[in-house]
DNA sequence: CGACGAACTGACGGGTCAGTCAGTAGGGTG
DNA sequence: CACCCTACTGACTGACCCGTCAGTTCGTCG
């Protein structure tokens, strides 16, 4: 992203548009199941010309994830940055996260999880970006603490606990649709926001 | 489980001596990274072997994947069959479930949900558990409200909550060991436990 | 003892796939 | 116009690995 300078815009469009079919081939399959000729072929290119881009493979994929994780949180800011009251603010962000609205990458994520445990360039990714966006929740809350609006004992807390209560119920539903749905979620979610916000 | 009534016994021990060595190996490799020579190499058979017990390396992957997680599950309820009062229970069935504690599958765990977003029977097999080991924490809390050691509003909500709390964390702690260490784990965990028996 | 079948071996076929490389096209530059 | 360099092709190679199969061993039973 920071490269973008050094490097000539027709070859930065072409390493793009290769990142951004690797995530759709990914999201298709699954990480582990991507192929270099897959994502060559939904271009319409050769897979010669993907390794004149990106060396190997693991970095093409990588680099793909990563993209994608920070237009994700890219567009979370945005969303954050029009503004609004502390709790307008806090549905906007745990809204964003189910599954069933905008943030629509779980399955993507959770794989980038098992990824992680492997691999040094998907751990760091997905730290980064996890604590990002814990970040966001975090500020959101201390505004609303700030505002009066919310009571938390410790907002950071509260964020992590939150983060990581929707995470773990995104995978329930995600990953094998148990007895976890999308009402039942929200219900559970929005009683623990009351509790940590008092 | 069922089945070794059927079988004859000597199959069966080979059976599950090659279940329990292509768990040692998916958790040192990584499930993707297993391969059948690797698993036949561990035990010192041949890869014909392997096959001879189980039709495709899929099929073994399933059923080791499986065995490894009824074995925990088997452990916790033993563990809780043994009593005591309500908060101590509440305990063990928490602390069981930490990275540094006996349950140290967490790294499987975290592979088992991405594999199971493409395979049937990965699918059903952390459907269940993950059902299971809730339920023995409902059950734990449902005790508790009985003999009026706890004041849930639902044990059940409760349970979940908790539950989906503590893999978000393990996620951050095993996957990628961001900002949250495991003192920290306790103290969020602590803090939520208390939030929900009141 | 001989026959049979279950457990097991190890070599091999066949398919897949990441990465290479020699060669091409075509826009820019002197 | 001639040259060059960058972006690109597509065939190829070498490695990997699953699953098969013909053949071997050995315990058991008639």
């Amino acid at each position: 992203m920071e490269k973008s300078q050094e490097r000539k815009p027709a070859v930065e469009k072409r390493r793009i548009q290769i990142l951004e079919a690797a995530c759709t081939v990914m999201s298709k399959q699954g990480i582990a199941a991507t192929r270099v000729g897959d994502v060559a072929k939904y271009l319409g290119i050769s897979t010669g010309l993907v390794h004149y881009h990106f060396d190997t493979k693991d970095e093409l994929l990588a680099a793909a994830f990563r993209h994608a994780a920070e237009k994700e949180l890219t567009a979370l800011r945005l969303l954050v940055d029009t503004g609004g009251t502390p709790r307008e603010l806090l549905d906007i962000v745990i809204n964003n996260f189910f599954p069933t609205s905008g943030f629509s990458s779980w399955r993507l994520w959770i794989e980038g999880w098992a990824v992680a445990l492997r691999s040094e360039s998907f751990r760091r990714t997905v730290m980064e970006l996890d604590e990002a966006w814990v970040e966001v929740l975090a500020d959101t809350l201390t505004d609303g603490v700030a505002s009066g609006d919310f009571s938390c004992v410790d907002p950071r807390d509260s964020a992590w606990r939150l983060a990581c209560l929707i995470e773990g119920l995104a995978i329930q539903q995600v990953a094998h649709g148990g007895v976890i749905n999308d009402i039942e979620t929200r219900r559970l979610v929005a009683d623990a926001v009351e509790a940590e916000i008092g």
